[in-house]
DNA sequence: TCAAGGTTGATGCAATTGCATCTATATGCT
DNA sequence: AGCATATAGATGCAATTGCATCAACCTTGA
């Protein structure tokens, strides 16, 4: 049983400064591009990833940290400005499969460009490959302990 | 001219899903003890650590990631809660100054004992105070070069 | 087969957030 | 002083989010 100690403490105010300040300014650079927000581009990017078979959104929900309500209306916007198609399951008359458009596979496309433009600028001067390879997994580790609880 | 290797897209990813899950249990752990969310928690403590003198609402907007009209609603929340209580500033008629009530500083308290106690069992199962150390110097890092572009 | 309970996704309504703009005060310039 | 511009904070309105609940479908067990 070990102590919450000050280091600890500050590791976390770093992260929260890190990941909020870098995500204001990637939203920034998307909506500078007339492009939509980086929680628009993680539901895009998990819809890429299934390729033609699709994905269900009950899926996306588990992996994704967003509610169910919210997964339902966002995939209701994106389904209506044409860029995620909705198919019917066979073997589950409740679910859908989702898969993007032509249209949708390009907005992902623009807008990863952007993103990575972000992510670049943000990262590659303040830390080296070696260094972010470590802290990666050590926040794994810590946020594997969370999902176990 | 450094490269944006997978690494460092690793440690965005694995940073982001450590913040936002944390984020939801802390929150979730408040919700469950009748409190208020973790970001108005931020907001309580920079002025409580103003203490008597108080803080000019400009300041917190400028120490937080957070929007002018939203921090200016978050205020006019914790007024009407009688958490907060607004001053005139002498020799600025635009200004106010916020401190806490004998309320808001029992309410940041216990809110702090809840959320401590999240970022203890998250923390300290996973991660050493000496890599907490390191790693919280190298976010800071990569933040500063944020702030400067 | 069919009732009970679980899962998937949608939605009405309230609260919050984002955006644009506004008011009031302060500062700087001539 | 008098005007233009900048800063501090508030607010109307639209969009999004949270919460509770619902409808439809699936699964299990008697």
């Amino acid at each position: 049983m070990t102590d919450l100690t000050d280091a600890h403490i500050d590791l976390w105010v770093a992260a929260m400064r890190f990941t909020g300040g870098l995500q204001q300014d990637i939203d920034a650079a998307l909506k500078a591009h007339g492009l939509p927000t980086l929680a628009v581009y993680d539901l895009l990017l998990e819809i890429w990833r299934a390729g033609e078979q699709g994905i269900r959104p009950v899926e996306m929900q588990q992996r994704l940290l967003i509610s169910q309500y919210n997964l339902s209306r966002h995939i209701a916007r994106l389904v209506d400005a044409g860029w995620v198609a909705r198919h019917t399951v066979d073997d589950d008359g409740r679910g859908q499969l989702l898969t993007l458009t032509p249209a949708g596979q390009d907005l992902r496309a623009r807008m990863w460009e952007i993103y990575r433009a972000s992510l670049h600028d943000a990262l590659t001067d303040g830390i080296t490959t070696d260094e972010a390879a470590v802290m990666a997994e050590h926040l794994r580790n810590i946020t594997d302990n969370l999902a176990r609880e």
